[in-house]
RNA sequence: GCCGCCAUCGUCUAGGGGACUAGGACGCCGCCCUCUCACGGCGGAAACCGGGGUUCGAAUCCCCGUGGCGGUACCA
């Protein structure tokens, strides 16, 4: 199999392209075949080089390698120019001047079901001839047989005046030249198929197998965007979330096997995926699921390969002691400085709720009881199993409950009500440190 | 408007005529664990869009309706 994956280069990858990508490698991989990259920059208004790079850049952090490509649509233009003027002079396409307008009143006249048919003049667009009444069938890895009368179809331009081609031109030739096999892209293209199933015949070549991927949505329905959440795998990054964690999450949307498994690693995915058993309907993006997921396989990481990613997400170097015992708390990347750097930058959170609840009289008295009992304490002795015994004397004698104690203290440590456990949060700080931020606290 | 696609818990899905008191996962609720938040464990609420057929029997097949989405560019 050759199958292709074609981005449009608009910089960002889109969560619904990086879907597709996933998708299109999964049966590239699956089959023992070849994935190869078309980009689609006859725009190129939008299609910068850079912008190029950036999808490419995405792709390599997904780890979906490629094996041919990309083949840039700009720079085929030539061989466009040339199966462009083969059909001029079979009569299989015919210029003319005809606007938008002239459709419209075309339809106005004919019927609007009545697909356009143009007369050839000198110059002008390009448009293909299509028969007056046929039926196209669209042949579908996953909706199966789609019938499209030609009739209701308008010769379409696959040129402009200038002779650039136009992509459902442009993209037949392609694929066709880069022997492409299957041609795996989002439900949008579905009603482009038949324009390009006439191309494919004017060239005199078979087309290649189809599948149309069901759309992807934000959690309200409506199209993706930034506002929720996140729209692109550059956003997703940035978040930190993980490469295998999105790749097993995108292939579960809008796909399912048998087995019903939620957690599969790419790997068997790669093994197991079947573009035939693809939904047809279209499908929403849960933020919410995905951060799971991503927790699910951040506590997979070993402890130094966590502590890599995070000091690389962060920028900060001696994480270490600090990931060890706050790991099980967060679910992406990002979730880990707001969640322990107090430990770093002191408590610097004024969460004056939690002093008002925490640190009033009773608090304070609580806190002073504990300090007392950890400056007590060894500076070698300050160890969890140690603090643990120190901290709960204290909850003893004053005869409180648990929280009445650690709650202050932690309230004093970190600023919030939210930290790591206590006894680990002390030792991690060391005797100093601690008693020092107790004091300030305290002062305060 | 015209052409086309789609329709199972809030979300992602399993299901392909009897195995369905419709299964799993996220989320939600409750309980357990517990120093907070989590993690983990246990339990719960929660769906076949509507109407007609076909059939002994329909979530599953057909038709209509409704709804959602896509295309309808000298964009891709």
């Amino acid at each position: 199999m050759r199958v292709r994956f074609a981005p449009s280069p608009t910089g960002a990858l889109h969560i619904g392209g990086a879907r597709t990508a996933l998708y299109n490698w999964f049966v590239a991989r699956g089959s023992g075949g070849t994935l190869v990259l078309r980009i689609e920059d006859t725009d190129r208004e939008r299609s910068t080089p850079e912008n190029v790079e950036q999808i490419l850049d995405a792709l390599r952090w997904l780890e979906l390698d490629y094996d041919e490509g990309p083949i840039s649509q700009v720079e085929r233009s030539s061989r466009h120019a040339e199966v462009l003027q083969q059909l001029l002079d079979q009569d299989l396409a015919y210029r003319t001047t005809a606007t938008a307008e002239d459709v419209k009143a075309y339809k106005a006249q004919h019927g609007a079901d009545k697909g356009f048919r143009g007369r050839p003049e000198a110059e002008g667009a390009v448009r293909l001839r299509v028969p007056e009444d046929e039926e196209l069938v669209v042949h579908d890895l996953i909706r199966g047989d789609t019938t499209f009368r030609t009739v209701h179809l308008d010769d379409p331009v696959i040129a402009r005046a200038d002779g650039t081609a136009l992509y459902n031109f442009a993209v037949a030739i392609d694929d066709h030249d880069a022997r492409i096999t299957h041609v795996i892209r989002g439900e949008d293209h579905l009603s482009n198929t038949p324009k390009q199933l006439l191309v494919y015949r004017a060239l005199g070549v078979d087309p290649p197998a189809f599948a149309h991927l069901p759309l992807l949505h934000g959690p309200d329905g409506k199209k993706l965007s930034k506002r929720h959440g996140a729209a692109s795998v550059q956003e997703l990054r940035a978040e930190g979330y993980l490469p295998a964690a999105i790749r097993n999450y995108l292939a579960l949307l809008g796909w399912g096997d048998a087995d019903d498994e939620t957690i599969i690693t790419t790997d068997e995915l790669v093994k197991r995926f079947d573009i035939t058993r693809v939904s047809k309907n279209p499908a929403r993006f849960d933020v919410q699921k995905l951060r799971w997921l991503n927790g699910r396989y951040l506590r997979e990481l070993s402890l130094d390969e966590l502590t890599a990613a995070l000091e690389e997400h962060t920028g900060r170097t001696g994480l270490r002691s600090v990931v060890e015992i706050s790991c099980e708390k967060i679910q992406t990347l990002a979730d880990f400085w707001p969640l322990a750097g107090f430990f770093f930058d002191g408590p610097t959170t004024t969460d004056a709720k939690a002093r008002e609840q925490w640190l009033g009289d009773d608090g304070r008295a609580a806190l002073g009881d504990a300090r007392g009992a950890l400056a007590a304490l060894p500076e070698d002795g300050f160890t969890v199993e140690e603090i643990d015994v120190a901290l709960r004397a204290v909850v003893q004698a004053r005869e409180a409950k648990p929280k009445q104690v650690f709650q202050p203290v932690r309230v004093a440590l970190a600023g919030t009500t939210v930290s790591p456990g206590i006894f680990e949060t002390l030792a991690v700080l060391g005797r100093d440190e601690s008693l020092r931020r107790i004091d300030a606290a305290l002062g305060g």
